[in-house]
DNA sequence: TATGAATGAGCCTTCATTCAT
DNA sequence: TATGAATGAAGGCTCATTCAT
């Protein structure tokens, strides 16, 4: 049984997370973390290399998790357009469904120092590439245009589906972001201009 | 004479945004601003409340000024398509003259505690205003479709935009970010669907 | 049967005379005297009462056999002389074949708490006893003179041995110790000036 | 003004040299000593790169004076032998004076760490060279005997000397160390041999 | 006996801010 | 205005010891 099969690791992730939702990620202490697991302070490091540790491994973890998801998810769809649907609607509804997460991964994750982000965006890079690979399918099928740099085409999906997220956190997830899906897509799709 | 006309008050605001930039958010200690600024840490204190009020001038004025050229700029533009145009192109622009404006809004001033993050927002907002009004003007005439909310379009304009400048600092500005203009342009107005 | 003559007593205090030898005193944790000696951390404790008792015992242990082998060699000899040159002898022989012993003893232990110096002081007070009854021994017989006070002459005897093995240890065993034997003995009966 | 020449430098050695006489080497918190020395915790650290270097150079302060004072007395002195007569009283003069300096050069700092023990040996390097100079003297005046390496030499009355005031230390300082000299010297000339 | 996961007290160091000059 | 020496609160981490199994 691996250190990630015990019962604390689990505990001390799910704390961690709260704790870094509730109080941002400066005002979050160690024992701060492990008074909400339950645990020793020095319990702590049974299980995790050291504060960052804990940190990147929330992230590892419920990211993963995430990211797993939505490329189950796309996996039967055909279409680039519903697989692109899809992404933005499983984006939205697994925040929505953890706002704990949502709230360290736009704001509190942010803040951090340039080695834990450097471990943030490794993960991050696997989600970045099930966006690269819906355009390449796309451009395959000729659903996508092709005259336009992919790597472009997946910032404008990232950042968009990324901003409105922000928006909605720091808004203080007073409305609800699933009613956004169909709009978001249609925007990514066919852009600003009107058409007649 | 107000503080914000005297020498040292300018003095010390680009002292720290180079601090910032090159050691990172986390190491810029004030006592290295002030040493940047050729003055005692003491004298950082006559001309700022504190540490977190120098990062939020830094941040006013330099994104004020951002922000004023750009207005200017659009100002003369007659379409919503050529102020957006000008938008990205100002943009991505004025962050490849100042690199170390660009690192410090990019990743190290989102690094930072909330309620700094929260006074970002107050200047970022104005930023966002200006995007406003294009998309506003775009859709009185006719030029931007209507079926969606505006907030949405704002958000797709300012992620993506946001999204590839942060993809450019991230990979050292090793590419001309202005030769980005015209894709991301076309991308934003024109979505990523194939027309034909 | 006490826990002396158990086993693991043995291992764990081998251990721990390794282990200090290996890491330094400050670096030795109880968790790695019990890795060392194959036992678990826990099991230490129903051997000895705490890590100070570990110590203790390495060196209780361990110099009661350095000061036995002393002893019974130097009861065969007949003059005081003999008796010193065997216990130098004897000293040097013993550090020689224990280098472990010598780096703990001359090192290592010295970096440890003032109770457990103390402790240490204990057991070394018995070979200091040794050294006493040779010089008693040989005032008795008026080979050693009687002017001056047995207590200081036990200290030169103690001191310059000590100061000659502390050098050695220091300068990582790179010469025979044994080397020494005749010219030390020389120097404490004759000392340092020239006759003619 | 260099820091040394400070006085708050001075302050904080002595209190230094207190506490661990006081207390021991390992209960000598960095914030007993600035409360000793009547500055805040973070004064220390104006001074002082860490605790180690406190303690390196509360004995490099302290064993300098002390190294110098003998080194003026000796150099007077015609013989070897007055040389070492006198070596003998200032060394345990000055002891007898300093009982923090006995205290902590005889027990404390010897419970230190690697690499403070190295520091420690550099200073105390010049104190042997010091013998050294003696004994060279004496072999040239054919005082002191040729047949014995010097080094041996020089470990006999270092070891001698250093032995007799860790002795007088653990005693409690409780008898005159200066009512030794004389005895101490004839010892190291002559030997423990009686003479007729 | 033996285990080893869990405990939690303890301490060095940093750095934003102050204030006497 | 300007200085910079002094302040002191705050927190990550280690490791000897315990105890349920």
């Amino acid at each position: 049984m691996t250190n990630k099969d015990r019962p604390k690791y689990q505990q001390i992730i799910q704390a961690a997370l709260e704790v870094i939702a509730e109080n941002g990620y400066h005002a979050s202490q160690v024992s701060k973390i492990a008074k909400k697991a339950n645990v020793a302070d020095g319990t702590i490091y049974l299980y995790f290399k050291n504060k960052e540790d804990i940190l990147i491994s929330v992230f590892r973890e419920r990211m993963g998790q995430f990211i797993h998801k939505i490329k189950n998810a796309i996996e039967d769809k055909e279409t680039a357009s519903e697989k692109l649907l899809t992404l933005i609607q499983m984006h939205y509804a697994q925040l929505t469904e953890s706002p704990y997460l949502a709230k360290v991964t736009q704001l509190e994750l942010r803040q951090s120092k340039p080695e834990l982000r450097r471990e943030i965006n490794k993960v991050l890079k696997s989600y970045l590439d099930v966006i690269d690979s819906i355009i390449e399918h796309g451009i395959k099928e000729k659903e996508i245009r092709d005259d336009i740099h992919p790597r472009l085409m997946r910032q404008m999906i990232f950042g968009t589906i990324d901003e409105t997220v922000t928006t909605w956190v720091m808004k203080n997830e007073r409305y609800n972001l699933l009613d956004q899906v169909e709009d978001v897509h249609s925007l990514l799709l066919n852009g600003l201009t009107k058409k007649n």
